[in-house]
DNA sequence: TCTTGGTTTGTACTGGGAGTACAACATACG
DNA sequence: CGTATGTTGTACTCCCAGTACAAACCAAGA
């Protein structure tokens, strides 16, 4: 059940719009089986029903996100610059993606409670902040803040619920500028911060 | 329908932990009506199903914040400060109410999906954000920045996923120093960024 | 060619649970 | 008392996920 052919793999993409558009409850299985063209039948002996449709979609996003966020943070950059490019890359595949996404949020309770995908969206989103900042201490790139813990969590809200909102407003005409403008607010809050500096000269400030 | 006689809305709160635990689809009527002691005809009778149960629970969760949110906001300190104060509210009613967090992120589809939730989750956690950002520019208490609405989600993001994953570990023995801590790292983040400084001295650096 | 073992698919069925119908009963208020 | 409004148990209907199964189909050997 694990192996699922190539061929029906991208077939079952065409679910993810019905999906992200009515939830997996409002889309029946004969839905899908009309939208990818796979009867019903073949979906259940290879899956193990509706929840497994959900749990490889999702899970092929988050593999796509843990990757490029992957590459991204393996640089060999300060742990700042790095911050940067992972934010990029994020909200990139996210843009790229969104009937993925839309679903995502759209049955987020499901996939939090699927063991597996718990996991992946753990280490797609979550992980590699945390190390980023553990890593900017280090290396004087990042400031050390009270609690590294809550911080990383606030700043994996910040990226991923931007990423989200982006996607459920529909898709771009162009993902990977619209991605560029997303990261560079995300970025601009995470490393500067909302506050009047009185100094803090090192970073841009737009005529208007 | 929309009048819900005091009594049965307070024991409908005792539907709250179930649904939070396996989800409004893991959730029979039954279970509900055995939760909460309301017989099952009686919840139809008032309730149009299902869903409303969740709009009952989640709407007045909404209201609550966007209530605690609304007091921060309307001191006379400037843009800044209420923004500290918004954000503790905000995460303040959050943990002080764990289950029906955890319910809203288990159906945040279905919520998005029923247009009355909807625009209360709008106007309880993103609009205030917006605003207070647009003052904090017009008093000079918080920077422009380049795409005031991206930046704006990306608040909202932090703080809100901050108080939505506190509220999911588990409820914790003492809800408003929890909210104090996470709303320090969170204010934290968002005033002051994590960029390492050179400058910027008007802040609190722990030695540790 | 025939055999064998995996896939593919149609069709028919089962079971569980949401929602409904309705009748009996309670309570209140005129 | 009588009418209106809530309360509740019981017995339905209907929809749909998931299952069963048998009939094709399609290799790949022998």
């Amino acid at each position: 059940m694990r192996k699922l052919p190539a061929k029906l793999a991208s077939q079952l993409y065409g679910a993810a719009e019905l999906i992200a558009e009515r939830g997996l409850d409002g889309t029946k299985i004969e839905d899908i089986a009309e939208a990818t063209g796979i009867p019903k039948a073949t979906i259940y002996y290879h899956l193990d029903g509706k929840n497994a449709v959900l749990e490889f979609l999702l899970g092929d996003l988050l593999d796509m996100i843990a990757g490029a966020v992957g590459v991204a943070v393996a640089s060999e950059e300060n742990a700042r610059t790095r911050l940067e490019a992972a934010v990029l890359a994020q909200l990139g595949v996210m843009l790229e993606h969104p009937s993925l996404c839309r679903a995502l949020v759209g049955d987020l309770g499901r996939a939090t409670r699927l063991p597996e995908l718990a996991t992946a969206l753990r280490t797609a989103f979550y992980e590699p902040i945390e190390q980023l900042l553990a890593d900017g201490v280090s290396d004087g790139s990042l400031r050390q803040v009270a609690d590294p813990g809550a911080v990383a969590l606030s700043v994996f809200g910040a990226i991923t619920v931007a990423g989200l909102s982006a996607a459920v407003e529909g898709p771009s005409a162009d993902p990977s500028a619209d991605a560029a403008r997303f990261s560079a607010a995300v970025s601009e809050l995470v490393l500067d911060g909302l506050a009047t500096p009185g100094c803090r000269d090192q970073r841009r400030r737009e005529p208007l």
